[in-house]
DNA sequence: GATTGACACGAACATGTGTTCGCAACTATA
DNA sequence: TATAGTTGCGAACACATGTTCGTGTCAATC
């Protein structure tokens, strides 16, 4: 499949990709041609032919437009957006919205591409973290994370949760140990925390989280 | 430009979303009219007119399948590909492939929306971390950190350099001071490290870290 | 030189596809 | 009821577009 490209061929399908990026379709045979000074439709066809045989696009015969990158930049219907939906800082409950199913109700995003994070369902939202009050599970001020709207929690698990008695919602590992709960810094460094099992109130799981860089 | 949209009108907007989404172009005015079984293609083409004038969609005259929806899910040309070039670890030094800028090579990628990650320009790359011999700057085992390929460093930027004394990479804040560097770990509780301006060899710097939790 | 294969050329052909037009059905409003 | 505006219908038209075919060029091979 790594047969070598002409040169004629390589730009026919770089042509494509821009212009599909470009124009959120695909180019016709003739709008090749003439961006590329081709000298007939059938040169078009022809390599068009040999694009697929080297296995970099696929055509639908007797369809307009019927070019389909096989490596598309990245496949549209292949990514996950998750809404932001509001920022968790120490001291304060986490908010999450009643419909999050409603794109239009979005604010800003997360893109994430299932090859890298593994997500998969319903309930998954984002937060933007304020302060510094979760360092010791590996997580900034300004970061974003990815959490799974849920209310209980598997031992090991990263959780939020609320403390009762702290008035606190933290990201900690989470282990239920007899009446009690061993709440973990994911920070090897920091000690643990032990609380009554009535005192807690998981919000969500931790499934990710997402950091930009101040440059 | 809050018109209210017919039913017809909204299964239409409705099945382009669909069909585009799914063939990775737009539909034609007779797939839309054979899709919903709607009697000509003359009725078609007035509701796609009524939808250009409640402005959900572009059409361009005389070009097939020239619908374009206003609102995209998420536009393509406004997301960034970045392929995760490898992985970094303590003791080894970043390896970067020369040809960044040749999809068909890449592998793994980032998807970053630009709302979240202001990213731009050229050398942008990712890494894999592995190991742990970056907590202190609050990046974990698994983490991937996004980088952008460059030899010297402004005074504050966290990046990536090789300690020729120590034979490792590691991630540090930069600040020259004088004859010598004082790389400062991210995390407040660590202490600096102090070497020689010319023992030390900036490899990149960190723009983001994107982090799965094992679930 | 003859043969073969890859690639290019130009001209048609067949049909996919956007557009137009006259007319009818259905509202809402005066 | 009369009138105007919106929407639906069917058919035809014009051209945009994929496809085919005969021929030509060039380099490699025998």
């Amino acid at each position: 499949m790594k047969t070598t490209l002409s040169a004629r061929q390589a730009t026919i399908l770089k042509y494509i990709r821009e212009f599909t990026l470009e124009n959120s379709r695909p180019p016709t045979v003739r709008e090749i041609q003439n961006a590329l000074q081709i000298s007939s439709t059938s040169v078009v066809d022809y390599n068009l032919n040999q694009l697929v045989e080297k296995g970099e696009l696929r055509r639908s015969r007797n369809i307009s437009r019927g070019i389909e990158l096989t490596e598309m930049p990245a496949p549209k219907d292949d990514r996950l957006s998750i809404p932001i939906v509001g920022t968790i800082a120490a001291g304060a409950p986490i908010e999450v919205p009643d419909d999050l199913s409603d794109p239009r109700s979005w604010g800003d995003t997360v893109e994430v591409s299932p090859s890298l994070m593994n997500l998969r369902g319903e309930g998954l939202f984002a937060l933007r973290v304020k302060g510094y009050s979760m360092v010791d599970a590996l997580i900034a001020d300004g970061d974003v994370v990815l959490m799974r709207s849920q209310k209980t929690a598997e031992n090991g698990e990263t959780v939020a949760v609320w403390i009762e008695g702290e008035k606190t919602t933290t990201l900690k590992k989470f282990y239920r140990e007899g009446t009690r709960v061993r709440l973990q810094p994911a920070n090897v460094t920091m000690a643990p925390i032990y609380v009554d099992s009535d005192a807690v109130q998981v919000q969500g799981k931790l499934m990710g989280v997402i950091r930009q860089v101040a440059h």
